[in-house]
DNA sequence: CGTATAGATCGATATCTGTCAATGTACGAG
DNA sequence: CTCGTACATTGACAGATATCGATCTATACG
């Protein structure tokens, strides 16, 4: 059996150092879950390309009905990438990069 | 409407600058698929954790069965995120590093 | 007030996915 | 060649998920 290689790391644990404990793995499957989509992964670089987009404007670009586009940026907002604020009939979202940033170093960033 | 912020990248695209295609997005949706699992998170972080690993040194500390072991792997390797090579009786798994890093560089790296 | 609009929620449906027992395949040991 | 082991594949099943039409809620405007 080759030798075993293994890095200590306080913050963030990654995937390629300590082996992932089962609840580490399941918090990361969760907002990787709500990442494995193409229609969410679309969505959310249509909303990181504004400053700020609201919900109404996405449903021409991802082709989408208003329940479906509906259900994607909660799924996201629940992940903690998306951000989203009401102001009157609006729904502004925004992207949350530090959380995506944190998926990264969780992915051996 | 806020104005738009746009970053031109010439390789890897990536979720947080030019809207993804389609094809870019299905693309990466399937390798996060891959990911957006508690077992197979902790799969790669025990293959990660040695040089190389058996599939047969996989069953016991995730507590799954053969079966699901095998296709596990499977998925990570379809992904091109576990080289897999065979010798005598033994599968030997690897992690493509380069592989990993070019999910993290998708999310905006 | 009533009406119109943005969005959330519900219900139904089709599809995908994780899991394991049973079985098949390939390889090494004897 | 025969037997046991490591792994893949198949089939079945339960649970999750993407999607949309219909409906509900909330807000703005007369």
């Amino acid at each position: 059996m080759p030798a075993t290689k293994q890095t200590d790391q306080v913050c963030c644990p990654s995937v390629i150092d300590a082996p992932l404990s089962e609840a580490e793995a399941a918090d990361l499957a969760r907002v990787l879950g709500a990442l494995a989509d193409p229609v969410r992964l679309r969505l959310l670089s249509l909303v990181a390309a504004q400053e700020e987009i609201c919900s109404c404007e996405l449903e021409a670009p991802l082709a989408k009905s208003q329940p479906t586009v509906s259900h994607h940026t909660k799924v996201l907002a629940a992940a903690g990438l998306l951000v989203g604020e009401k102001r009157g009939r609006w729904m502004w979202w925004r992207v949350d990069p530090a959380r995506l940033a944190a998926v990264r170093t969780a992915l051996g960033g």
